[in-house]
DNA sequence: TAGGCCATCTGGTCCT
DNA sequence: AGGACCAGATGGCCTA
């Protein structure tokens, strides 16, 4: 692609001897849609060089050919800001597919769209955030329990806490949390679908809760 | 077949 | 001046 311009460019020099054709029709016959739709903004360019007039012409000649190499350098410009954008592009979408490897895996494995991967994400976030900080709130109330048991004349059991509870407490303290995040609105603990991807902080929790939680006592 | 998602092109704007 | 970023337009592909 820029080879071709590349040689268009350094035999600009003749560009109307042999390009006369080219110079006449569409300039965006390379990109498949800018022909539609798109005003063909250089059109004045290419009424010049099909002037029929000779005295004209051979007077326009110099100026066309001028016509004839701005035209490639703008074309040459447009075709290596294409490329730029689709690279650009390219590397968001890179960026988009490592954070889906960093998100937990769905029974329904079809690929998260973009949309999805960026809700889920953010809500991910969130419900790991929530999760550090119930699990420190308990691990203080914890220890204050203990603290407290020393005082006590006779043995005392403490509840353990279970994952199970800890993520019914979570749910129950998230739902009046006035940080959750936005696009949830069906029920955390039925995720079934892409569109619940945002409403998954109940399950979310419990993965980060099985995954990251089991080895600390608090 | 309509609608959603995506890739690409494009021109405008801002920044270095 | 050239590159990065952005948003609009367009067409292709897929699915319900």
């Amino acid at each position: 692609m820029e080879t071709v311009y590349s040689d268009m460019d350094s035999s600009s020099c003749d560009y109307f001897t042999h390009d006369d054709e080219d110079s006449c029709s569409s300039m965006h016959a390379s990109s498949p849609s800018s022909s539609i739709g798109k005003p063909a903004s250089p059109a004045s360019d290419s009424q010049g060089p099909c002037a029929t007039d000779m005295g004209q012409k051979k007077r326009r000649r110099g100026r066309a050919r001028n016509e004839a190499t701005v035209h490639v350098v703008k074309k040459n410009r447009r075709v290596k800001a294409n490329d730029r954008e689709r690279n650009r592009m390219h590397s968001l979408n890179d960026a988009l597919e490592t954070l889906r490897t960093v998100l937990p895996a769905f029974p329904d494995d079809s690929k998260l769209t973009k949309i999805e991967t960026l809700r889920f994400a953010h809500n991910y976030i969130w419900a790991l955030s929530e999760t550090i900080r119930i699990a420190d709130i308990e691990q203080r109330q914890n220890k204050s329990r203990a603290d407290a048991s020393l005082l006590l004349p006779s043995p005392c059991v403490i509840d353990a806490p279970s994952p199970g509870s800890d993520a019914c407490s979570w749910s129950s303290s998230a739902s009046s949390s006035s940080s959750s995040p936005s696009y949830c609105t069906s029920s955390p603990s039925s995720p079934a679908t892409h569109d619940d991807y945002g409403c998954f902080q109940t399950d979310v929790l419990q993965y980060s809760y099985h995954n990251f939680v089991p080895g600390m006592s608090y």
